[in-house]
DNA sequence: CACTTGACCTGTCCGC
DNA sequence: TGCGGACAGGTCAAGT
């Protein structure tokens, strides 16, 4: 499930490992939505292009190229954005809860690219929700997307004034719901709702407008401390997640609620409970947060 | 407009 | 052991 820290952890992984590095061949292995451009298009802005950077919006990631073209790639639930360098013949031969990656490609793979040094960079994806789109570099900030999503919550000039704002028009949804609209606040999902709501001691099905001031500032505090904490784990591996080394994050060993129902809360001892709430599992604890 | 629900997919797990 | 169904959750379309 990558949130904004899974795909910040795999962006800076990538710019480590493919900027300057020129694209020589591609291959698609599914389907016109894993990968949405014209064989032309693709031909003409991809193949003899380098990276020039790669960018994050959101839970979005931008490969520019020196085309002018620009891939977007949304990883959604299952998505991989995986780098193998040349001589390495498969992940995983160190520890082996390192990796959840195999040789590649795999049967989940649906684009593979090579660069002219022989290396590669696999989009990996098992139920293929992600996308990779070839767009005009110029084009990319105005896509339905990136026009409607919300501020960066991790941005140095992103304040608490700002944040209470932001909920101001979902006054009557649960917090939870609101936390988990992009259009809100960006890179935020089922992970990092619950746990910065139990950092905040807010039960999640609280309604936006019955909290206080004091919890809202609240709020804004957890969610950035725990994202930042989770960037600095390298990411959540509940499942599929790996970085662009294809290893896994740590942050689920740190995580106070996620997937820790019928366990002790970590601060009053009480069980963690999990419901259904805004169409997703919801973990929180029925004590210490109100 | 605000808000909720279902669809998109497929691997995994659970109960029979 | 095999099999059907529930479940996982990011985003968008369609519904109230």
């Amino acid at each position: 499930m990558p949130e904004l820290p899974e795909v910040e952890t795999v962006r800076r992984g990538l710019q480590e490992l493919i900027v300057a590095k020129t694209i020589a061949h591609y291959r698609i292995f599914d389907s016109p939505k894993s990968f949405q451009a014209s064989s032309a298009d693709a031909d003409q802005f991809m193949i003899g292009a380098a990276v020039v950077a790669v960018k994050r919006r959101a839970k979005v990631l931008l490969l520019e190229l020196t085309s002018d073209y620009t891939l977007v790639v949304h990883l959604k639930m299952t998505g991989q954005l995986v780098y193998v360098g040349e001589g390495r013949e498969r992940f995983g031969a160190g520890h082996p809860t390192d990796s959840l990656v195999g040789r590649l490609p795999d049967g989940s793979t649906r684009v593979a690219i090579e660069f002219s040094d022989g290396t590669h960079l696999y989009f990996n994806d098992q139920r293929k929700f992600g996308w990779i789109k070839l767009l005009p570099t110029l084009e990319v900030p105005f896509i339905d997307f990136m026009k409607k999503v919300g501020p960066e919550p991790l941005e140095d000039t992103f304040t608490p004034e700002a944040f209470i704002e932001r909920f101001r028009r979902r006054q009557n949804t649960s917090i939870k719901a609101a936390l988990l609209d992009q259009t809100v606040i960006a890179g935020v999902g089922n992970i990092y709702a619950d746990e910065s709501l139990w950092a905040a001691q807010i039960d999640p099905r609280r309604r936006v407008k019955e909290l206080t001031e004091q919890q809202m500032y609240s709020l804004f505090t957890e969610v950035r401390a725990v994202m930042n904490l989770s960037i600095e784990k390298g990411g959540s591996t509940d499942r599929n997640y790996v970085n662009a080394e294809g290893k896994r994050g740590s942050y689920m060993d740190f995580a106070n609620v996620f997937r820790r129902e019928g366990q002790a809360c970590t601060r009053c001892d009480r069980t963690i409970v999990k419901m259904k709430h805004a169409g997703r599992g919801t973990h929180f604890c029925p004590r210490c947060q109100q």
